[in-house]
RNA sequence: GUCCCAGUAGCUCAGUCGGAUAGAGCACUCGCCUUCUAAGCGAGUUGUCGGGGGUUCGAAUCCCUCCUGGGACGCCA
């Protein structure tokens, strides 16, 4: 049985560490395992060890060293060495290894690629975090996606996984809506048209509030008794959240993402105020101009203000208090915040108090910033009307798919539910292939494009690799037929290079589930997806799986389920579903 | 003005810890469905890795500097 999260490249790697350390004085194999790589092609073996840091240690030249440890390198699990331009390289055993790998993934299935390295340990990711009565647009999606995909990883690599939405849900922009809807709105309208007439009203509220600046003060007053609880303000708060609410789970719903807490803003309205007093009792809370702040001049960062010169707080307050709160309950051992890098600082700020209060896990506290939204090249803003709701979004892509899927399968049984799958996806794919560092420009045509590295394509080569499994079962399964096994398969015709450049992907997906959480960059597996993508399109049309020759076929059709496994544990890490038929 | 981030093919982007000829997709041209899903596969064209210095056996990657674009910089979040 394999250890979870000992991965059979990982065993190959430790192996090959060992055997070189063994012939090399004063080098542990740890200094071994860190410098194997990965050659660029397959003509340069399966592993290799570059040997230019050695040559000084040893004085002796690369490419000699190199042809030492050719000489002396001996291990069953590769068939053999060379040394090129100060490189050793080693080549696997492809047969044995095949055989591994294979055993690997058919028996871990679902949770092949995973491991427990998070054990134990508890990560909180504050993600989506919508505005309440405001739409929800193609804005927040990357927040909403890339926290999605951080938790899916996280969750999949052992961590208990926390994921919050901090929703928008408390501020001065109640009380303007309580008065805009109290002078001019009514519930039916309300409940008929949601958000879409909560932001109606608020944006006629501004337009009225230019001529009426009385409105204004009419609305400060209506938050003040909001925060003191006044029942008529609290019941008209709760109800424009519920209808928020409401949409918002269209919405997490269409994208299947889901939340562990919606403790949003107003949640801490009764926990600032023990901090703001633990500021104070540490002497860090500065009067400036009727403000309360603290200096961060040391880390070389303007003030962070906490309180306004009406007493009341900010969000530097509120993210202080939601952030001990967080602490104190979860207990995490890494808390995220994702959002756009236009919040770098306020975050750096944030995590600077928080030291400078005397605790020692700030540095737990990470950002997780993404590059900006703008469409053609205008930022987006929902009262110039500039911005692209997701649900219009959502739906032009499922309509989408829905029309391919007429043309191209239209015996499919459950045609809606595959276009909203796939439809879906192509835009989740969209938002998360790029580093999330990028900037956006959206396009409509590059949304909704289906073709190459694309969500639909992953999807696509998904279903196929389900179709081949059904022709070779009893045509409704894509469970290996009964017999086909890693120990009964003759690896020996799998050594093409379509099958090896299958194999060889398929090994890495370990290291990359974990490269993508240290970076906290869903990417990686994206780009990984469509490499494993690559690889099988290519077997598929280099090598016929559904041959007479039972041998042949049976050791195809594994790599078929293997690829399956594979695609469909990596497709679900970044939040896309995997239909069998498409 | 100060600080942070980004700059790689016509376009969108990968590029591991500094390693071998800098890679994909889109677009364009051509070829491939009487074998398993053509949302696919193959072939072809495309590079001052923003410029200039430096460190190194070796730099797209690290350091310095300049240019361009984006962002942040006290009472919005």
């Amino acid at each position: 049985m394999i250890a979870k999260g000992e991965f059979t490249m990982i065993r190959y790697k430790k192996l090959a560490a060992a055997a070189i350390a063994n012939t090399l004085e004063g080098v542990s194999e740890e200094d071994v395992f860190g410098l194997l790589e990965y050659p660029p092609n397959p003509e340069m073996g399966d592993l290799s060890m570059p040997c230019f840091k050695l040559s000084k240690a040893l004085r002796k030249a690369p490419q000699a060293i190199a042809e030492g440890l050719k000489e002396q390198f001996s291990e069953d699990a590769f068939e053999r060495a060379e040394a090129v331009s100060g490189y050793l390289n080693l080549f696997l055993d492809k047969s044995k290894f095949a055989v591994d790998l294979i055993g690997d993934i058919l028996s871990a299935g679902d949770t092949y690629g995973s491991a427990d390295i998070g054990k134990g340990q508890s990560v909180v990711i504050d993600y989506s975090s919508p505005n309440i009565a405001k739409p929800f647009h193609i804005g927040h999606l990357r927040s909403t996606v890339i926290g999605n995909a951080l938790r899916k990883i996280h969750a999949f690599l052992g961590f208990n996984v926390v994921g919050v939405n901090h929703l928008g849900d408390w501020g001065t922009q109640f009380g303007k809506l309580i008065v805009a809807y109290q002078k001019w709105g009514n519930a039916e309208k309300v409940e008929a048209e949601g958000i879409t007439e909560l932001l109606r009203l608020y944006v006629y509220f501004h337009e009225q509030a230019e001529k009426e600046p009385a409105l204004e003060d009419e609305a400060r007053a209506w938050f003040t008794s909001l925060e003191r609880g006044d029942a008529e303000a609290f019941k008209l708060w709760q109800w424009f959240v519920d209808i928020s609410l409401k949409e918002f789970e269209k919405i997490y719903s269409l994208l299947n993402v889901s939340f562990d807490a919606f403790t949003g803003e107003s949640f801490y309205m009764d926990k600032m105020g023990p901090v703001i007093e633990r500021m104070k009792e540490l002497n860090l809370l500065e009067e400036d101009e009727g403000t309360m702040l603290v200096r961060l001049d040391e880390f070389n960062m303007p003030p962070a203000l906490m309180l306004k010169k009406d007493g009341s707080s900010l969000y530097h307050t509120r993210d202080m208090a939601a952030a001990l709160y967080r602490k104190d309950t979860y207990h995490f051992v890494k808390s995220l915040y994702v959002t756009s890098y236009a919040q770098n600082l306020h975050f750096q700020q944030l995590f600077k108090v928080i030291e400078k209060m005397g605790y020692d896990w700030a540095d737990q506290l990470i950002h997780v910033p993404f590059g900006q939204v703008s469409l053609e090249g205008a930022s987006l803003s929902t009262r110039k009307g500039n911005v692209v709701m997701l649900e219009d979004l959502l739906n032009q892509a499922i309509a989408k798919t829905r029309e391919i899927i007429e043309t191209k399968n239209a015996n499919l049984e459950n045609k809606d539910e595959v276009a909203r799958q796939v439809g879906v996806g192509a835009i989740i794919f969209n938002d998360l292939y790029s580093n999330r560092i990028k900037d956006v420009v959206f396009s409509w045509e590059e949304a909704l494009n289906f073709d190459g590295e694309t969500g639909p394509y992953a999807q696509y080569t998904h279903a196929r690799a389900c179709s081949v499994l059904r022709k070779a079962g009893n045509g409704e399964s894509i469970d290996l037929p009964a017999g086909v096994t890693a120990a009964t398969l003759n690896p020996a015709l799998l050594q093409n290079p379509e099958a090896q450049g299958v194999l060889s992907e398929l090994a890495r997906f370990g290291e990359r589930v974990e490269q993508a959480m240290e970076k906290l960059e869903p990417s990686i597996i994206s780009r990984y997806v469509i490499d494993v993508c690559q690889a099988f399109n290519r077997f598929y049309h280099g090598c016929p799986i559904l041959v007479d020759d039972i041998e042949l076929r049976n050791a195809r059709l594994a790599l078929v389920k293997c690829v399956q496994i594979t695609l469909r544990n990596g497709l679900a890490l970044i939040g896309l579903e995997t239909p069998e038929k498409i």
